[in-house]
DNA sequence: GCCGTTTTCGGCCCGACTGTTTTCAGTCG
């Protein structure tokens, strides 16, 4: 096969698109909505194109025969007639003006009947000129809303990725903190489950003075509008346009709470279809037994999972694609824990590209508690400026062990070597024989074809002193990575002894989990790293174990979980079995 | 359109807030 024509992404947005069309066009509302789930089932799901040679489509949740045949028709034509008839009676722009907030279907639908309007520019003109007045339920209030709203659309960024989400995340709570009493106050949502870019910032809460604390919230001088606010939530806008909202519910549902924001949205329906099915009413406010009427709160999630009868599923793991039915069943892997890690593969200094000293890195380092990490600079493919020449190497390998031994870690010579065009690497076997443990990765010729990129990858597995493919796919924030055959490259992972990352650098997070869950099956060993370029990213490591909790990984299948011993065990066996 | 420990038909999660209304439709998450 050649290049699919579409990803996951790209797929699961026309979905998208279908769902919103239909519902203009008047279809019912469970038909659409299965477009909907359809779409969150392909944007978690493992590569669309092996998905469908192992004809594994139907398999997914909420995908049976005729989603599954527009699925493919997209990915072989990049495009579907169902698509193309809809376009037919409403054109693209339509979006535009869906993507204005407070505009939902009706009124989309009511303005491009009534006055053509189609576009955002065309709205702007209706908005002007009053025309909008005559229609029912639209008073002044709702074309004030309707002109912010044009202005937030225009003036709004992208998903924040989930780093910078964090951070901002973490000045909200601290606001909160320094405000009315609260109980316990935390953030849930698509960042609680690490996903890797998120929508808005969802805040729960729990206090007796729910007033007070959203009164005190919506007066953040970061708030450039407030979007509402009733006694129990509010939602506010920062600059930017990223939306935050806050909820305040007694502490006795904290349980109930968490669980409702922490969704997905997916999760959180299939949850309650099996307790209806069940007797039980789910919501933030508890469990209502229909039967008896009697309401159960719960002050944990775990008492929340607990009380519809079935195991405790971590945040990471809620995105409505089958978790439900292994939690029924018990079967949930334990998950890797940050506490799990002994160590970091992957960091430059300043002998590379990084921006802190070889001595602050190491200590910084040691300051985390690691029991050892390596040090990884580029090789010399990346140019005099960035890249290490083998004298370099050398020089470096005695302060390593200097600083290392003063610290009291056990540091390891390393590199990040590139993975030349061909597929050989860019120092040769002897030098590579002198390193530690080694990461291969690509920085180069990324407009290869799948094919050229499929066999550089496995050649690079292939090299007896290759111990981990650095960040597998190349993607960084909105570019999705180069493509290649991945389950040729998880199996060549697999059967030569070849780690692949997880790297935590921001903006990189890669392997993504889907395709970390597609690699798992295949038996590939992973690690998790921060790739930081300063001592302060080294942090980013977290990031890269709540991607690897995402995939479902377990300790055991992640090398920086292991003894100093056993990581050299990794390493040498895999010398002895390839050279 | 999808799905099944009521399996090929008849269901399909749940609630808060807003604005324009005198009881609720629309939007959002």
């Amino acid at each position: 096969m050649g290049q699919t024509l579409l990803g996951n992404d790209q797929v699961a947005k026309k979905l998208n698109q279908i769902r919103t069309l239909m519902e203009l066009a008047g279809e019912p509302f469970y038909k659409f909505m299965a477009y909907e789930r359809a779409a969150s089932a392909i944007e978690n799901a493992g590569p669309l194109k092996e998905l469908i040679a192992a004809d594994e489509l139907v398999k997914l949740p909420g995908i049976g025969k005729s989603i599954a045949a527009t699925i493919m028709e997209l990915c072989e034509r990049g495009q579907c007639g169902l698509l193309e008839e809809l376009s037919q009676r409403f054109p693209p722009t339509i979006f535009e003006v869906l993507g204005v907030s407070g505009i939902g279907i009706k009124t989309a639908g009511t303005l491009f009947e009534q006055f053509g309007i189609a576009s955002l520019a065309d709205l702007e003109h209706a908005v002007e000129s009053g025309m909008l007045a005559g229609l029912p339920r639209m008073g002044k209030k709702s074309v004030e809303n309707i002109k912010r709203g044009i202005l937030a659309y225009k003036g709004r960024q992208n998903r924040t990725p989930l780093g910078a989400a964090l951070r901002i995340a973490r000045d909200v709570l601290a606001y909160l903190k320094d405000g009315p009493p609260t109980d316990r106050l935390t953030y849930a949502g698509s960042l609680r489950r690490a996903e890797v870019t998120v929508g808005d910032i969802d805040i729960v809460c729990t206090s007796d003075q729910a007033a007070a604390v959203i009164d005190y919230f919506v007066r953040w001088k970061r708030a450039q509008a407030v979007l509402a606010e009733g006694p129990t939530k509010a939602s506010i806008w920062l600059e930017g346009g990223l939306q935050i909202d806050l909820r305040v519910l007694p502490d006795a549902v904290y349980g109930n709470l968490l669980q409702h924001f922490t969704g997905s949205r997916e999760h959180n329906i299939q949850l309650r279809e099996y307790a209806v099915r069940k007797g039980l009413r789910v919501s933030e406010n508890g469990i209502l037994e229909l039967e008896t009427g009697r309401s159960i709160t719960c002050r944990t999630e775990e008492e929340v999972y607990a009380a519809i009868d079935m195991q405790y599923i971590p945040p990471e793991l809620r995105s409505g694609i089958g978790e439900i039915d292994v939690a029924r069943a018990r079967s949930l892997p334990a998950l890797i824990e940050r506490d799990d890690i002994r160590g970091d593969f992957h960091m430059h200094s300043t002998w590379s590209d990084g921006r802190d000293t070889l001595e602050t890195m190491i200590a910084s380092a040691a300051a985390l508690g690691y029991e050892y990490h390596s040090i990884s600079e580029h090789s010399w493919g990346r140019g005099p400026k960035y890249g290490m020449n083998p004298e370099q190497v050398r020089a470096q390998r005695a302060k390593v062990h200097e600083y290392g031994e003063k610290l009291s870690i056990r540091t390891l010579c390393s590199s990040e070597v590139d993975i030349l065009p061909d597929g050989s690497m860019d120092y040769s076997d002897s030098v590579l024989a002198e390193f530690d443990i080694v990461i291969g990765s690509i920085h180069s010729a990324l407009n290869q074809t799948r094919d050229e990129l499929t066999k550089r990858l496995i050649r690079a597995c292939e090299n007896p002193y290759v111990n981990i493919i650095g960040h597998p796919t190349g993607r960084y924030d909105t570019f999705n990575g180069y493509e290649f055959d991945y389950d040729a490259v998880f199996a060549a992972a697999a059967r030569t002894g070849t780690a692949l990352e997880i790297d935590g650098q921001e903006g990189r997070l890669d392997l993504p989990a889907p395709l970390a869950r597609r690699a798992k099956e295949f038996g590939v060993t992973f690690t998790t790293d921060s790739d930081a370029h300063a001592a302060a990213q080294l942090a980013n490591l977290d990031l890269a174990v709540s991607q690897a909790r995402r995939a479902g990984l377990t300790k055991e299948q992640v090398l920086n979980t292991r003894t100093f011993d056993e990581v050299k065990m990794f390493v040498e066996r895999k010398r002895r079995r390839t050279a």
